[in-house]
Parts: structure tokens; C-alpha cells; sequence
DNA sequence: CACCCTTTGAAGCTC
DNA sequence: GAGCTTCAAAGGGTG
């Protein structure tokens, strides 16, 4: 299914031929060269993969997993981890490191609020793009010689790279006016870091540079009220007094995640639309459409954004994460609701296994353009009650709002079955065609129903897309009709 | 205010 | 090792 193989990794879904990574620098090269071929590719998926543990020195992975089980305090972690950085204080790291920005050059990515990546360049841009621009970006301390959308040493550095932990040099004060008084006190323009990251030892990085990666440990909606901008402060911080909180360092960003961000105010403007939801299943579409070179490049960026990650954070797993409950509260009871958020998703997912009718049916078949269509359960985004009672929809699997998101493309059977594009060397892996097709989420791998729904009549899909391209204004969705009712007669008669 | 939705990919977990 | 689960971002919607 489009869900390629999950542990594949960096498989960009078009090709399961394994290639051996070969060296990184060569890698940059090519990306640099905008050489970026097949082969290339598959090197590059790959690597996602193997790289890191190629370069990690002394393992980093290893050291990783070993303190995985000591699970101690984050701030002893971090302790720790500065004591060994400050043994380690070269400043080679920031003169060239792998990612010589991060989270410097990537500053307002990924884990900053409205920030993109802009792997608009063939060469790997860490640079951010206008429209995605975070408001405090251009407050930013750093040097603008750091911050070149392509630093000379840039594509260069990535053989260079020691897995030593990333920790300040003499360069910093070129990227941050840290004060005198240290890192507690950092320039308002630093705002844009949680503060509770700033205060103390358990939410700083041991560089003594906070990272977005971390925030505080009450999940999105504290992270939300620092994304908003520094008015919130006071509440934030009078919040954190009461209840202070362990940070939590968020997972590095994958590459359809870096996609996301830098497409979404896009999609947004193209499509008026606001729902997340909507959005990403039309990023995900387009996602598929990217050719593999533009998947390259988001790739290649999460790549390095895991090999920095794992640089700063050597100790840090996933599993934190997992155990951390992001939406709780630090401590026992968040481990307690991570059971029950566990326990309830595996109910919703048992539910949906044995429910015929799983509750984003009437959503997923109709369309947010058809609402009107819906059962009134999916209209409050309840447990979609139509198949339940046994009154099959008869409806477009495709006509809902992803379908204005397909590129233009000669195959009118593409859009119907939501269809990856044929894009320049993307083809589907060797083993099975079909899985290429992206089928509505709840038909992933992890998602019960593989069923795919039935194919609407032509003329309710072309139908459903006219209506869509009137209330979305989006002319896409227009030619989609017109791709969907393969002619004008049945547009008319729709009409 | 927590959670849902929705996407893909990475990583952890389970069997 | 296959398959499943969780989390990463986003923000409107819901209870």
C-alpha cells in the first residue's frame, strides 16, 4: 500500500532496490551538482538509514542505546553530556560541522512554529523560505555569514562529521548574544525557545544553547502559546512555576514532515483551505507527485536532521517520548496516561478492525466539499454511524478534497484511484504495483480496513470535483472534474 | 483543555 | 524479522 514498507526507513516508496551507502561527501556532491539520478537515490535512502551509525563515533547509536536503560533525570543527562562536551571544546563542530546551523541554519525549522526548510535548491538548503518565515526569524542573532543561504563549507562538512556532541565554540557569540550572566539570560530574541529551556539545567542543551527540538514538557499546547509569540511569556512562565515541567526533545522532523512545513502556507493560500486534516492529505498527495529528486531533497534534509539530533542528543530515544506522554504531565501519572492514550487508540483500533464502518468513512468517501453527504456522527466527528446501519455510501472514494491536490496528469484513472503520478523515474516497486496507490489513511498498514472503497460513478465524482472547484475557488479542482468526467457533456449534465 | 483528524517516515515495541 | 504502534507538525473542530 502507499505505506511503504515501515522499516524500510528512508524508502521513498518508488523503489525497494537497496544500494549500499557510499561516502557521504560524494553523496554532497552529487546533491550539489544537481546530479541527482536513481542510483543516487536509492544511495541516499539508504544512507538515511546506515549513515548514521557509519559516522557515529564512538557509536553515538551505541551510546544511545547503552544510556537508554539508565533512563536517568534529563538533567542529569545533560549534565553529564556537558561535562564531556566541555572536554570536547575544539569549536571544530561549529566551524564545520555536519549541519553547521543546526539548530542554527535550521533555526526556524523544523521545530520552529510557521518555519520551513527550503530545499527549493537542489542543493541541500537549509535556508528559510519567505513565506514560511517565523515572525522572530529575522531577530535572529546569528551572523549573517552563518547563515548564507549556502555556507562555503556547507556541502563539504558532512565527511566531517565525528558524532561528537555539538557543544558552543568561540563562534557562538556570533550566533547568539549570550550575556555575560550566561545562559539563563538570553536576548529577547531568543524568545522563541521555550522558556523554561533557558532557565535551568534540565531544559538546556549541554552547548548551553537551547534547542527548538526541546520544549517544555506539557505538550502542544504550552508549545503552541510560545509559538504565538513572546505575550504569552508571563502566563507561561507563571504556569511553569506552578507545575514546572521536564522539556521534552521532539523528535527530529522526517522529510514528509519537512515537506509539510514548507508546503503547507502554500497549499493554505492555493486551496483557502485551514483544516489540518484536509491540508496534510493534500500535502500527502502531493507529496507522492514530487519526483525523486524533489523527495531527495527533503530526504537528504532529514537526514541531517537526525544525524544533528543525534549529535546534541546523543542519549535521547524516541522511546523518551514515548513514555514521556507529551500531553501529561511529567512524572508517574504521565506514564499512567500514556497507558490509557495506548489502551484507548488500541480499542479505537480494534474497532475499527471488526467495524465495517470506521469512523472517518463518510468523511474519507465524501469529501469535506460534501459534508452535506455525511452522517451526522461524521459531522461532529463522532464514529461514522452509516455502514453501521448498513446503508452503503455510494460515494467517490476520490472526490473528496484531495483530489484538487493531484497534479495535472494525462491519466484520468490516476485521479480516480488516487493514483501516484508517473513522475520521471518514480516507479512503483518491483513487488507490488498496486501498493503505490494511495488508498485513505484508514486503509495504511497500521489502519484495519485494506479495503478499498468502491469507484464512484464518473459523473458523481466530476460532479463532486465542480463543486469542490466553486467552493474552493481552486481551478485545480476544476481540471480535476474535467480529468474526471473524461468530458464535457458529463460536466454538463452534473450541472 | 484534551483529543481528534490527516498525512508520511522514523523508530520503538511485540510476537 | 514482520507487523504494529507511537510520535513528529498543523490548526480547526468537538465534547
Amino acid at each position: 500500500m502507499p505505506q511503504l514498507s515501515s522499516g524500510g526507513g528512508d524508502d521513498l516508496g518508488a523503489n525497494d532496490e537497496m544500494i549500499s551507502f557510499k561516502d557521504e561527501g560524494e553523496q554532497e556532491e552529487k546533491i550539489q551538482e544537481n546530479a541527482f539520478t536513481e542510483r543516487d537515490l536509492a544511495d541516499l535512502k539508504s544512507s538515511l538509514v546506515n549513515e548514521s551509525e557509519i559516522h557515529q563515533s564512538p557509536s553515538a547509536a551505541a551510546v544511545r542505546r547503552g544510556q537508554q536503560g539508565e533512563q536517568r533525570g534529563f538533567p542529569d543527562k545533560h549534565r553529564e553530556h556537558l561535562e564531556v562536551v566541555s572536554k570536547q571544546q575544539d569549536g571544530s563542530m561549529y566551524k564545520s560541522a555536519a549541519y553547521p546551523g543546526y539548530p542554527f541554519l535550521m533555526l526556524p525549522d523544523p521545530y520552529l512554529p510557521n518555519s520551513s526548510v527550503s530545499p527549493s535548491s537542489n542543493k541541500v538548503s537549509v535556508v528559510q523560505q519567505s513565506h514560511g518565515m517565523h515572525p522572530l526569524t529575522s531577530l535572529l542573532p546569528y551572523s549573517n555569514d552563518h547563515f548564507s543561504p549556502s555556507p562555503p563549507h556547507l556541502p563539504t562538512d558532512m565527511s566531517q562529521k565525528t558524532g561528537v556532541p555539538r557543544h558552543q565554540s568561540q563562534d557562538l557569540p556570533g550566533y547568539y548574544s549570550l550575556p555575560p550572566g550566561g545562559v539563563g539570560q538570553i536576548s529577547p530574541s531568543m524568545s522563541w525557545f521555550p522558556h523554561s529551556l533557558m532557565l535551568g539545567p534540565s531544559g538546556m542543551h549541554p552547548t548551553g544553547i537551547p534547542h527548538p527540538a526541546i520544549v517544555p514538557h506539557s505538550g502542544k499546547q504550552e508549545h503552541d502559546q510560545y509559538d504565538r509569540g513572546m505575550y504569552v511569556k508571563q502566563q507561561v512562565e507563571t504556569k511553569r512555576e506552578k507545575e514546572p515541567k521536564k522539556p521534552v526533545i521532539k523528535k527530529p522532523l522526517n522529510a514528509f514532515m519537512l515537506y509539510m512545513k514548507e508546503m503547507r502556507a502554500k497549499v493554505i493560500a492555493e486551496c483557502t483551505l485551514k483544516e489540518s486534516a484536509a491540508i496534510n492529505q493534500i500535502l500527502g498527495r502531493r507529496w507522492h507527485a514530487l519526483t525523486r529528486e524533489e523527495q531527495a531533497k527533503y530526504y537528504e534534509l532529514a537526514r541531517k536532521e537526525r544525524q544533528l539530533h543525534m549529535q546534541l542528543y546523543p542519549t535521547w530515544s524516541a522511546r523518551d517520548n514515548y513514555e514521556a506522554g507529551l500531553s501529561g504531565v511529567a512524572g508517574e501519572k504521565n506514564k499512567a496516561d500514556w497507558g490509557k492514550k495506548k489502551r484507548r487508540k488500541r480499542e479505537k483500533q480494534q474497532d475499527s478492525n471488526t467495524d465495517p464502518g470506521s469512523p472517518k468513512k463518510c468523511r474519507a468517501r465524501f469529501g469535506l466539499n460534501q459534508q452535506t453527504d455525511w452522517c451526522g456522527p461524521c459531522r461532529r466527528k463522532k464514529k461514522c454511524i452509516r455502514y453501521l446501519q448498513g446503508g452503503g455510501c455510494p460515494s467517490p472514494s476520490s472526490s473528496d478534497i484531495s483530489a484538487i491536490d493531484s497534479p495535472p496528469s494525462p491519466c484520468p484513472g490516476r485521479l480516480r484511484l488516487y493514483q501516484h503520478p508517473p513522475s520521471p523515474g518514480y516507479s512503483p516497486p518491483p513487488s507490488s504495483p498496486s501498493t503505490r496507490l494511495p488508498l485513505p489513511s484508514h486503509t495504511r498498514s497500521h489502519s484495519a480496513d485494506k479495503r478499498g472503497a468502491p469507484h464512484p460513478p464518473a459523473a458523481k465524482l466530476a460532479h463532486t470535483l465542480l463543486e469542490l472547484s466553486k467552493q474552493t475557488h481552486c481551478s485545480r479542482a476544476l481540471s480535476a472534474a474535467k480529468v474526471a468526467g473524461l468530458s464535457l457533456k458529463v460536466l454538463t449534465e452534473t450541472q
